[in-house]
DNA sequence: GTAAATGCAAAGGTTTTGCACGTTA
DNA sequence: TAACGTGCAAAACCTTTGCATTTAC
């Protein structure tokens, strides 16, 4: 699918920031911050300011292009919304050293989500768009250092 | 349950203020900013600065005493864990307005959790603790604007 | 040509840190 | 009394805003 099309869509002008900053994140497949996707849009040869890319990125979030993520490091993280190019996934965040793992979410996951969506827009009155579940605990390697210090 | 054997067990001093911030996430039902905890602390009659409640909510937080949330509203929030006379529950949250809803988590969603929990320790080797359940959309009040108004 | 988007610098807001002073054990 | 905890002020950070300039349509 075309970005530029989504743009034109919501009445937004097609620039080469914007397009530079969505191009960034489908290269990556990490969640990224926003610093993170102005260094990779410089990268990429296309100069462009935080502020841009955070008003790119709020207009990205509207319209659902985006999810943003907050894992607890302190800064907001971005990655492209679902199909576009990405399966959908669930998180692994380590809360010692702040490693997020992606996992793809399994069939029991989706049907539950599916089911939950149901209840919950019924019940609550809610419309549902998305879905964001964090197993907190901690890694292989953190969990052993844990063992020995007492944090 | 007492707070002053679980900082004690910690090697950590019983002092006024530390006790005074889980008394007064006991008393509220609801997702607390450390300055709203500071607030609350002091109309307790216990005067203490901003920086001893973030120092208290990250010894508590270690502790696994509570528990941090960030729901994209620029700050973070706490609540008691569970078995702190909190039953375990999931998020609503509004992407528009930004109103938090709790529900209970139904049987169905405990039963998956349990079971993801064994799957993933053992698939990736974490040391699961707890999660966040977050699903993201529109409250009612916010689903109908946005019908009217694109966004 | 005109409204929208950009980029810089500055402001805003939350969270952290340095350091002298109080407290707990 | 010897660590440990506290609180203030200042710093550090991420994010947003104001405004003149540039750009897309």
């Amino acid at each position: 699918m075309d970005p530029a099309a989504y743009f034109r869509r919501w009445r937004r002008r097609v620039t080469r920031p914007r397009l530079a900053v969505v191009a960034a994140l489908e290269r990556s497949a990490a969640h990224l911050s926003a610093d993170e996707i102005r260094r990779a849009v410089r990268a990429a040869g296309e100069p462009a300011g935080l502020t841009t890319v955070y008003r790119t990125l709020a207009l990205l979030e509207r319209m659902q292009l985006v999810v943003r993520h907050e894992f607890g490091d302190g800064e907001c993280r971005y990655e492209l919304a679902d199909g576009w190019h990405k399966v959908h996934h669930h998180h692994l965040v380590c809360s010692a050293c702040g490693t997020v793992t992606e996992y793809r979410a399994f069939k029991e996951e989706n049907a539950l989500v599916a089911r939950m969506q149901e209840v919950l827009s019924r019940k609550y009155r809610f419309t549902i768009r998305g879905h964001q579940f964090n197993f907190v605990g901690l890694c292989a390697r953190c969990c052993e250092r844990s063992a020995r210090i007492h944090l």
